[in-house]
RNA sequence: GGACGGGUUCCCGAGUGGCCAAAGGGGGCAGACUGUAAAUCUGCUGGCAUUUGCCUUCGGAGGUUCGAAUCCUUCCCCGUCCA
């Protein structure tokens, strides 16, 4: 009965589970036994960094967690080598493990953010991987097939598309599946895009003797582009540690049609919740404000409700009233002014002066609120600071230096 | 190993001697509008200088030419097919 509520609670925005009736006798055999599961995720190694994304999957981890089993985190020293082919991310930088160990141990700080730190094991995955022989990679190589392989999409892509394809890449799933039986994986979770790699797991435990991992992926977050997935190579994420007033203002920069998707993914909000919300979308509720909701929500998460409030006033003032933020980064000018095209790209704000120049026609460059089209103007500060704004969101304070 | 086809600006992708800083799309930025940093529409999108200019860029290095992303030599890399 009480696997039951369990069950449901980790259900909960699933969209793979594989199987359902070999996670609910998981659950049954480790209530009786008072054996935690081994939940196994793995991670990558290349970026100190968790968005929202990763997020979902980590956090479905915590649920397993507060169920009383253990997460165990891969991370992958070993297959970083080899570079993960899922969704055709071609380049990856070769990392020594020194370099892995050092990237860790911020990583680690950011996961327990999300992570309950009393229930993790940590591995390397170069700790096993490493001492294979090639007898054992062959042996390990013989239980599954090419086509199986190759039948991934992103693999079929590539081929189609007349992208190089490696060999060592063909391998890469069955590295990452050989995780699960070196660590003993009951549980796998992880992303979509990773379910055929989490269904290899199952394919070698069984082979050696093991029983098969439970797979459960969470569907995909898609960015603040509205198209591709969140990734930080898309340049399209929300960081757990971007800070709040940036979270709140890329969460509602988000397409309206993603509003149910990451109040699903992103929150806790239990399905009935979600319905009513969905409800008030479609009964013409204006979307700004539900994903204001959305927005604090999510921000209150990662800092706290009154850095959510203040952060979401903040975007008002700016946003809505247009006035200025609260804080703005300050800029020291000189007694003898400067010229705004210098001014402009000199601070930061616009990379470089041609930029600048175009965007002064542009007319995107404003002075104490007033629109500058003039590119010889002299910009003098007195004793009172003066502001300068690039397009909506770029400010500074400029004061007497 | 052989034959053929490729490597272009942030990305994809046109361009085969001057009209090319290089079409088109994507992305990004900006403006208008708005309910928001949604959507939509429009503009811009190498740098420096600024009334016609200069510099850097078309896989690398040389060369031909008044002049090359476009021709030649050589090197590196990729794909397809054959073996």
């Amino acid at each position: 009965m009480a696997t039951d509520k369990v069950l449901a609670g980790l259900r909960r925005g699933v969209e793979f589970l594989e199987t359902e009736g070999e996670l609910k006798a998981k659950l049954d055999s480790s209530q009786k036994t008072g054996k935690p599961l081994r939940v196994k995720l793995g991670i990558d190694p290349t970026g100190p960094e968790i968005h929202l994304g990763f997020a979902v999957v980590l956090r479905k981890l915590r649920q397993f967690q507060d169920a009383g089993h253990l997460a165990v985190l891969i991370v992958g020293d070993f297959t970083a080598r080899i570079g993960d082919p899922s969704g055709q991310s071609r380049t990856r930088p070769q990392l020594t493990y020194q370099e892995v160990r050092e990237n860790m141990k911020r990583y680690k700080e950011l996961v327990f953010e999300i992570l309950d730190p009393d229930r993790c094991e940590f591995r390397y995955n170069a700790e096993w991987s490493d001492r294979l022989t090639g007898l054992d990679i062959i042996d390990i190589a013989s239980k599954y097939t090419v086509a199986r392989i190759i039948e991934r999409e992103d693999f079929r892509a590539r081929l189609d598309n007349r992208q190089p394809l490696y060999i060592h890449e063909l391998l890469y799933p069955l590295f990452q599946g050989y995780d699960s039986v070196a660590v003993e994986a009951d549980v796998e979770v992880g992303g979509t895009d990773q379910y055929l790699n989490l269904l290899v797991g199952r394919v070698l435990q069984r082979e050696f003797g093991q029983e098969p991992q439970v797979v459960l992926t969470m569907p995909l977050l898609v960015g603040l582009d509205g198209k591709l997935k969140m990734s930080k190579s898309y340049g399209n994420y929300v960081s757990i540690k971007d800070p709040a007033a940036e979270m709140f203002g890329k969460l509602m920069s988000i397409p309206d049609e993603l509003i149910m998707d990451y109040f699903l993914l992103c929150t806790n909000r239990a399905e009935a919740e979600l319905e009513a919300v969905e409800k008030r979308l479609k009964t013409g509720a204006n979307p700004r404000d539900i994903k204001a909701e959305l927005a604090g929500e999510v921000t209150a998460t990662y800092h706290s409700a009154k850095a959510a409030e203040e952060a979401a006033d903040e975007f008002d003032r700016v946003f809505r009233q247009k006035e200025l933020p609260g804080e703005m980064p300050e800029y020291g000018v000189g007694a003898d002014g400067v010229n705004i095209v210098d001014l402009v790209a000199g601070a930061g704000l616009l990379p470089s002066k041609s930029e600048a120049r175009r965007k002064l026609s542009e007319g995107a460059v404003y002075l104490d609120g007033e629109r500058i089209d003039d590119m010889r103007l002299l910009v003098r500060v007195e004793a009172e600071p003066r502001v300068l704004k690039v397009g909506r969101r770029r400010f500074l304070k400029l004061v007497r230096e």
